[in-house]
DNA sequence: AATGAATGAGGATTCATTCAT
DNA sequence: AATGAATGAATCCTCATTCAT
């Protein structure tokens, strides 16, 4: 079936071993949930029997938060950010929403997780939340720097508030479609998305024009 | 032994006991999702043994939809719409988001749960997951009606994308809450949420007057 | 084969159950030590499936130092201290180190455990090494107290110096017995080591004499 | 690749790294007896993977031999001897006894992990287990030559039984000093028990005197 | 002379649930 | 209206050991 050197694999490999068992983690712990993903599912799902999983990570939580780490590199290559100069702020604002949604159509699983993990709060927290949140805050001031440069005439805490709102938007419509199906077309609420906030800039940075 | 009504208390106070046991699920069961819930842990919490929780309910699924169903009510309790026919379509929105943030800071256990449950996918589906999604429906539902009084003029799947757009705003602003913690201004951020909503309806209901 | 109501034993019986994992505990840990002595060989000796042990049991720990406690008394009743008061203090001192010898070949659980646990040092101590030397302090002061009544001139440090020898001693004999097998007459070497620290006491008690 | 004895350092020097092993292994199994030594644990401390503790010893038994028996040439090493011959018997026996206490705390392990081997009864007995009493046999031979020498006119069985009694003294006493810690005076005690014993053979020997 | 990777058996402990009282 | 006791299945994780390189 996999074509050459199937010769009873046994032949040691790590690396691909490590691919294995992330790609059987994604799928369950992005369905389950922290609690709801078992050693021994990810062993089923991946061939490797469960002790070898605690050759490649510590433990579970190490294994999560790999799964989370591994998960947003994923999604983060799928955001692909094309000519990002070109058009009107609103374009610009419009094609970049548009392109998240399909990164999130098309790689849901670290926001799927990571929204999970977010919001559980367990005495020991996990090390994929912390991971899952860190991350979130880069994208926060990424985005943050972004709202700055198209709308300069906002003060800083402006831009801080319609970012925590565009984010908190993207999350809420995310959620939506996962709760809904895949019957919603998420591009198109993203524009809109983008649009209102676009529009709230707008007006914000000018308010003499009222 | 005791004849019936004595009220002979703490010998048998069936209604109490329930209480005592949802009371302990909320807490555990918003802190740590459906897995993450363990009888034993209620159990530990409210002081009665396992057996008698299952008195009570008749597994952990019926219990977790019990405390959906409860903590829904305690959270529409919650929710005051004191009267919503006085001031202009933007001071009644803008007052209904204020008084929904406020009592989702109040009584957050219903939507941290019912959100919770909602992200994950399980082979066999909680009882209280659908519960979840159908009082939501019927907030949705509800939701929409307003928006379509409010603004009569505009068409009904563009009512129903601003209703989608409105409660996926909520939710994601409320995700944010409480992964941030205490220092986010809920009530603000709806507010914001309930003027952009508003005015973008404002526009979508006269085109004319651009 | 057990007379009546043998109708499938199961009927719930916390008190003989609690007893029957105890008898099951003190063999395999009396053999086995601490480490070497898992849930599943004491489940399978005493009948009951593991998990009733920790219904029983907080952890291993725990059942450890109950099995401790226990054996401690069980040995405790078999060291009768009969008519103490009788004969020179050589003839009493013999009689009580036949009597302990007669009682550690009868009931050597509590020694023998007791001393593999004390002997280990690990990183978090185990509750019942704690409990055995608690036992075994408690052990120490009592016989200072006969050896001060015994000979009352010996000094306070003396009398803690001997006591400590003639523990030392019991435990050593213990141990060569234990290694040695059934052929060791512990009675005999315990009555020498009666008889010598007799004589070093009387010697030290009337140095004039020299 | 490298040619014979390049004494290339680093690459592959069996020598060191089996000591490194021992090392490692005398220090958790000094601690943690037979089960709690775990190949694991060795491998962390000595820096070594597991594997290449399989490459120089055949199994986690055989480790543990090895173990006692380089444990107890270090101890052997530990007692010097030196000038048996000068003085009375008493000087002499009193003397030994000394080199002995401080050879027990200057290298503890062997002892400490022999006595916990000695203790452990399962069912395939441990080879350090052998080594260990094989071990303890000839020292018992060798402490009754010296006594006999000292003693002539002692009879065989009674200075075989001296023997013993000298033995389970030390053993007892080095069982006191692990368990109550560093502040126990070994050496003292170790002489008070040279002095006793000294005291009963020579009375056994000249029992005209009586 | 070593080691990265793998593995089945077993470790302690918790799970949801039941049942007799 | 409750509960003490029990239980099989599952939990996470460690065990000693092997094997190809």
């Amino acid at each position: 079936m996999t074509g050459p050197q199937t010769t009873r694999r046994k032949r040691a490999n790590g690396v691909e071993s490590r691919q294995r068992i992330l790609d059987a983690t994604v799928e369950i712990a992005g369905e389950r949930g922290y609690d709801g993903t078992s050693i021994a599912a990810v062993s089923a799902k991946c061939g490797l029997p469960a002790s070898s999983i605690y050759w490649h990570f510590k433990d579970k939580d190490d294994l999560i938060a790999a799964v989370i780490e591994r998960s947003f590199e994923t999604w983060l290559r799928a955001v692909e950010l094309p000519g990002e100069d070109a058009g009107t702020p609103l374009e610009r604002v419009t094609m970049m929403a548009a392109n998240v949604a399909r990164s999130l159509v098309a790689a849901p699983d670290f926001l799927r997780l990571g929204l999970m993990l977010a919001l559980e709060r367990r005495p020991t927290e996990p090390r994929g939340r912390t991971v899952f949140l860190q991350v979130r805050e880069t994208a926060h001031q990424r985005i943050a720097e972004i709202v700055a440069t198209l709308f300069p005439a906002l003060a800083e805490d402006v831009v801080d508030t319609l970012t925590t709102y565009a984010v908190a938007g993207a999350d809420g419509l995310f959620v939506h479609r996962e709760v809904t199906g895949d019957s919603v077309d998420l591009v198109a609420l993203f524009e809109l998305h983008a649009r209102l906030i676009h529009d709230a800039a707008a007006r914000m940075a000018a308010p003499a024009e009222r």
